[in-house]
DNA sequence: ATGTACAAGATTTTT
DNA sequence: TCTTGTACAT
């Protein structure tokens, strides 16, 4: 949102008959028309929310209900915010300007920023990215004497982001729990204190500070909620409770609140969003109206219905029932393979031929369900020649060389910025280390102080070193003449002295890696993509919000990205590999979150199913290599939840034949191959070849079986043998009770 | 203060 | 398998 937000700005203008009306259905309309007061509208996939957001946009602009600047868009990525501004401005005819469209953290920000010293921060503070919190988790938790391998920083900043999720500050903590033995609530409120410190906030706090703010200057509150007299949203389903908590604040005055949303695509529950507050909505509201959508303009009937069924399966939904007047299409195709190298392989040959009757690559998407799960694709898709892009894979300012170029422009804006000062004091060598470090640590945690300011009172004393005292010292003067630098040369130019300087360059020119030429290329890149901004600040407000990959974005490519980033897009084809129990859904969601969990990986299903328009592809591999170890693998549950009617099978032959129809139960008589798990270079050996053509060994050849064994069965457990004759075997299972099993589904314990 | 060698641990999803 | 952290040597 780089726009300024100083006077309203005039109404715009827009003849009648709307354009943006005519392209509605009825309900769609509806949900258009219904501008004043509380609207909740309940969507399914595919059902044009977001044009239906948009269009309410034009619809207040045109019937002069608001100025741009009086209105409030909040979307779930920058990107969709960005879509939604472009449509918005076709749709009208002229730039919005003074419109505030971003997501929720992108809006608090601006309205922290100028209301920084209500919550004792400075204008200038940083935003913290996640290392930085996790760094001072770790150093408050240590200060704190708590033992790093029983409570890991990560656990304990799981903690504290849960409570700023549900708007919590330290004081209005009630329940500190058992995590760090009790300790986590004093660690929340040292962790804040710190941060003030250093002038900093997380991400959760941008939000969880509009809330103080709000709440102990009532004339701030006024401000905006006189100010906003629409506010829409969304996704509404994701919200969490302080963005809920920040909507009702800010609507309360005019009401004009409209939320978009489909609980079935509820998500981000691990990230505190609430399903509670599409529920809460109407009893927030009374007299909301509310507005189903239900007719789906995306997907052919098949896939939809796939879609319907398996989301069905769900307890405790509002429940919708999409419907489609699209053509019939082609059915869910299911595919089981031998392993992941199989899978990708195949995917890949489908893409080709796809390619080949008039595909667009960049209507073809891969959705994984965990990050790790592209690399597959990636060195097939290398390897033949397939051009592919990842989604939110690895950022550019993520990049070392870039965080590090990063901190010094920080530290130069922000001198009370810890965690850059921490980063590239000793970023190249300047000899200053561990000890030194520790000193500054000691000295600033003691005087509540930043590390900059530790620093600056430590060399005027004699307790460093002189070697360090010295070297120190030239850092902190150069700090100085950069930050006098800042007024004077235009923010391009300061970086570029800055990286020169510092000998930060130098670094990476005298490095003979492999790898430097393109770090020092990005560095470039980096300051050329400053040049877009109007000053540090800006540029830097842009990189801590909107963490995505610059350019790449054109071209003719495949997308491969998690089910996750996928929400909000649509494509032609969609592949959805690695449909294994374990994996999709996520063992660790099932283990930490049981049956809601699991409903949570269902909705995910869901949502992956859904982005495609004409094919869908489900995929699921026998054997996998996880952590470089083979692990055998049952499909999906999620496969068995998906009609036949509206499902093809397609898998390799001699791969548990019933997996389409079975059941997680897993009664049958299938087993994974335990002996690839023993045996990793067959395993390998196979992976080479073409493995239609390969029939698997059977498992535990060889290996027999005599009355008295101890043998284990994935589904009965621990037993004992009784007798065996030929390939059968009685026996005598711990818990199970006798059964009669083939000797190939049990193991020698 | 810096560099090396070896061991342990990790992998869910993101604004 | 790959990355990160720690102990020890330089």
């Amino acid at each position: 949102m780089p726009e300024t937000d100083s006077a309203p700005v005039a109404p715009v203008s827009a003849t009648p008959p709307p354009p943006y009306l005519a392209e509605l259905n009825d309900a769609q309309r509806r949900a258009v028309e219904a501008v004043d007061g509380p609207v909740l509208v309940l969507a399914g996939a595919g059902t044009g929310k977001t044009r239906v957001l948009t269009a309410r946009l034009a619809h207040i602009l045109a019937t002069r209900r608001a100025w741009p600047s009086q209105i409030v868009a909040v979307t779930f990525t920058n990107k969709a915010a960005l879509e939604m501004r472009e449509r918005l401005e076709r749709l009208i005819g002229q730039a919005a300007e003074g419109l505030w469209l971003g997501t929720f953290h992108a809006i608090a920000v601006r309205i922290l920023r100028r209301h920084a010293e209500v919550v004792g921060l400075r204008p200038n503070f940083t935003i913290l990215d996640t290392d930085d919190q996790l760094r001072l988790v770790k150093q408050v938790a240590a200060a704190e004497g708590v033992d790093e391998k029983r409570w890991p920083a990560r656990a304990i900043l799981g903690a504290i982001e849960r409570w700023k999720d549900r708007g919590l500050a330290p004081d209005k903590v009630t329940d500190p729990g058992n995590l760090a033995d009790g300790r986590a609530l004093k660690i929340y409120r040292q962790y804040q204190e710190r941060l003030q410190t250093v002038n900093a906030a997380d991400f959760g706090d941008l939000l969880l500070h509009n809330l103080t703010i709000f709440q102990m200057r009532p004339e701030i509150a006024a401000e905006y909620q006189e100010r906003f007299r629409y506010i829409l949203v969304d996704e509404y389903q994701d919200t969490n409770v302080a963005q809920y908590l920040w909507l009702r604040l800010l609507a309360q005055k005019y009401k004009n609140l409209c939320c978009v949303g489909d609980d079935d695509q509820s998500i981000y529950s691990w990230r505190g969003a609430e399903i509670g507050n599409i529920l809460r909505f109407e009893k927030d509201f009374p007299g909301a109206q509310i507005v189903r959508l239900e007719q789906n303009y995306r997907s052919t009937p098949h896939i939809l219905a796939a879609a319907s069924a398996l989301i069905a399966k769900n307890a405790g939904r509002l429940g919708k029932t999409l419907w489609t007047t699209a053509n019939e299409g082609e059915r869910v195709l299911l595919r089981g393979v031998w392993d992941g190298e199989e899978e990708a392989r195949w995917i890949g040959d489908e893409i080709e031929s796809l390619q080949r009757k008039g595909e667009r690559l960049s209507q073809v998407a891969i959705l994984v369900r965990a990050g790790f799960q592209t690399r597959e694709f990636e060195e097939r898709f290398i390897n033949m020649g397939l051009a592919y892009r990842v989604v939110g894979g690895p950022r550019f300012y993520e990049r070392q060389e870039i965080r590090d170029a990063l901190a010094y422009l920080r530290l130069v804006h922000q001198p009370a910025d810890d965690f850059a000062f921490e980063r590239v004091v000793n970023t190249p060598r300047r000899g200053i280390g561990t000890q030194t470090l520790q000193a500054l640590h000691h000295l600033a945690r003691s005087a509540r102080i930043s590390l900059g300011e530790a620093a600056a009172r430590l060399i005027a004393t004699d307790e460093l070193k002189p070697a360090a005292r010295k070297s120190l010292g030239g850092f902190l003067t150069d700090l100085a003449r950069w930050r006098g630098l800042a007024q004077a040369v235009p923010h391009t130019e300061l970086a570029q002295i800055v990286l020169d300087e510092s000998g930060y360059t130098a670094m990476w020119q005298a490095d003979k890696s492999p790898d430097a030429p393109g770090r020092l290329e990005n560095l470039k890149e980096l300051v050329a993509a400053m040049d877009e901004f109007e000053n540090l600040a800006g540029f830097l407000d842009h990189v801590s919000l909107v963490m995505e990959n610059a350019g790449q974005s054109g071209g003719d490519m495949v997308s491969l990205m998690t089910v996750h980033s996928a929400k909000g897009l649509e494509f032609d084809v969609v592949f959805l590999p690695g449909w294994e129990e374990g994996l999709f859904p996520n063992q660790r969601s099932l283990d930490e979150h049981g049956m809601k969990g699991l409903e949570e990986e269902r909705r995910l299903a869901y949502v992956g199913l859904t982005r495609a328009r004409q094919r869908a592809y489900v995929s699921y591999a026998a054997n996998r290599r996880i952590h470089g170890q083979w692990q055998t693998t049952l499909p999906s549950r999620f496969i068995a939840d998906l009609p036949q009617d509206h499902t093809e099978m397609n898998a390799e032959p001699g791969l548990h034949p019933r997996a389409a129809g079975l059941a997680p139960g897993l009664e049958e008589d299938w087993q994974p191959t335990p002996l690839l798990r023993r045996r990793p270079e067959l395993a390998r050996l196979l992976m080479q070849t073409r493995h239609q053509d390969v029939t698997p060994p059977p498992p535990n050849a060889g290996v027999k079986f005599a009355a008295g064994d101890r043998v284990f069965h994935r589904k009965f457990g621990l037993g004992t043998v009784r007798t065996a004759e030929g390939g059968k075997l009685s026996i005598a299972f711990d818990q199970a009770g006798d059964k009669m099993v083939m000797d190939s589904f049990v193991e020698k314990a």
